[in-house]
DNA sequence: ATCCAGCATCAGCAATACTGATGCTCATGG
DNA sequence: CCATGAGCATCAGTATTGCTGATGCTGGAT
């Protein structure tokens, strides 16, 4: 079979586990056919795919994952796209948003869906970008709301969301994140530019992204040396306090963190966006729900 | 096999030909291969995406097929992506270009390729948009130049480009082409919104698609009740020279049509831009030819 | 030099994916 | 109303494919 979806994720898995055989117990196969999945991947491309000893991506390997793990997510999604066309479960509402886009507005009309549906099985997920994409493609989540930062008028940039619709819920100034005791602390606003030679945390997955921050400037600044891995947006901000970094957020739910100063960005024109995702085809109460937050946007 | 890829490819081909048996005969397959390819595909979605005579697809099918045809599409591309990868044709430039895309400028930096190495075999192939963003993705072209209009800051939307490499490689006025003696000929710049209620001619891939003017004016207007298919920018001015409709496209290019008026747009801010899309593995003609565009903006 | 963890290879068997023949069904025309 | 035929479904048979389990091989560690 030429280029089997089967070959594909059993190549994604070897990568991922870094050995064949540890590929093959996860995928319920034997070693044997794990190596055969290889070789005829390999066969049919004409190129190496993976060193052995040690396992890893060659050059053509590595470009060859950038395009398997967006086709299987896309396969699972169409799946999932017609099976919910087929059976919508009514009695479930399954919520996955990233940290900064789960705001007492969208908490209240969680809370106001269950008092008018009270025998509604509901379910809040906090998680990254990808995997709240991820979890609406899929059907484990009915609705998505994504947070992050990009100019007024473009759409917050979303790989692998093609097939959703996306809907700004929430919209309000950006800013930077500072140490109460920073010098910049007590001005009123900050142009970004300013800011770009700063030491920035990038905490991809709790606050906005560096990478969102760049591509808003046009800039290459942004650098950072600590990476912060999760979602929690507290730790982060203790790590802010301390003075380990900047890192951008809606000016709202920043407003009041103790030993931090938010500071509006005024420059270039930017702001703080949650968008709402979710397939084409909802259950009653996810229906319910999407409309509820675009209305109270 | 679940969700074969020769089964998606059989079930477009089923949609594309309206038969069982001609896409058969397209595939190389009998008809028996095909009604089991679609049976197989049924039992496994556990819904019909087909209806027999006549043979149409149903909304399951409907939204299998979106997702099918990228899916197909990007497989060819990592194919691609991984050949060029091995071997790269050095004295071959195939370019493929929107008709707006291929300006004076772009004529003049394949000349001067072709003067520095006169060995080299070039082809220009003027085309739709998802044909050439499907050429650079298969390899069938090495650089694709790609025209359309949208805000300042915003990327042309182009569907499907996501593993390819964008530039803007030109920017100029968006202009409405309209006819001499209309009553807005003689005005000096014009403002979209008042041209939204106008009749319009939608001529996606001779000039500016009008969905992308609905989404650069945020407005649900711009219909139209001519669609013209083809990319030959001159036929579509000399409809809307005769009348039959208003068209968008770079001012510039419009600038000395016989019977038309190309007047500019200046609100929303809105540019036609020309964006030089390719793979990441370039050979060397393509990339000096790259890199001069680059330069020459 | 030896060991061994781990990938490659091979033979054999089970599942699959074709083909070609035939059956069935709907649309059409007399 | 029936006869006809185009075109999809189904079936049996066969070639191919894709597994498993056993064994071979190789490079790094001791």
């Amino acid at each position: 079979m030429l280029m089997d979806p089967q070959q594909l994720r059993t190549f994604v898995s070897v990568v991922d586990h870094r050995s064949f055989s540890a590929a093959a117990q996860a995928l319920g196969y034997t070693q044997s056919a794990v190596s055969q999945h290889i070789a005829a991947l390999e066969a049919d491309l004409e190129t190496p795919l993976l060193t052995r000893r040690p396992v890893a991506p060659t050059e053509a390997g590595r470009r060859l994952l950038e395009h398997a793990r967006p086709l299987l997510l896309r396969l699972d999604a169409a799946r999932a796209d017609i099976a919910r066309l087929r059976q919508v479960r009514p009695g479930r509402l399954a919520l996955a948003c990233t940290p900064g886009a789960l705001t007492p507005a969208v908490a209240h009309a969680l809370v106001r869906a269950r008092t008018e549906a009270p025998r509604l099985v509901a379910s809040v997920r906090v998680c990254g970008r990808a995997a709240a994409v991820q979890a609406a493609l899929t059907g484990a989540a009915d609705l998505a709301l994504i947070d992050g930062a990009a100019a007024p008028t473009d759409p917050l940039p979303l790989p692998d969301a093609a097939s959703l619709a996306a809907f700004p819920v929430r919209e309000e100034p950006l800013a930077v994140l500072l140490p109460a005791d920073h010098p910049l602390a007590g001005r009123p606003a900050l142009r970004l530019a300013d800011l770009a030679a700063a030491r920035w945390i990038d905490a991809p997955d709790a606050a906005v992204p560096l990478a969102q921050l760049r591509a808003a400037a046009h800039s290459d600044g942004f650098g950072h040396q600590l990476t912060y891995t999760g979602t929690d947006f507290h730790g982060l901000s203790v790590l802010v306090a301390a003075g380990a970094g900047l890192a951008a957020a809606a000016l709202p739910a920043a407003a009041d963190l103790p030993g931090i100063a938010a500071v509006p960005i005024i420059e270039p024109r930017i702001t703080h966006r949650v968008e709402l995702l979710h397939p084409r085809t909802l259950s009653a109460p996810a229906a319910e729900l999407a409309e509820a937050l675009r209305r109270a946007r």
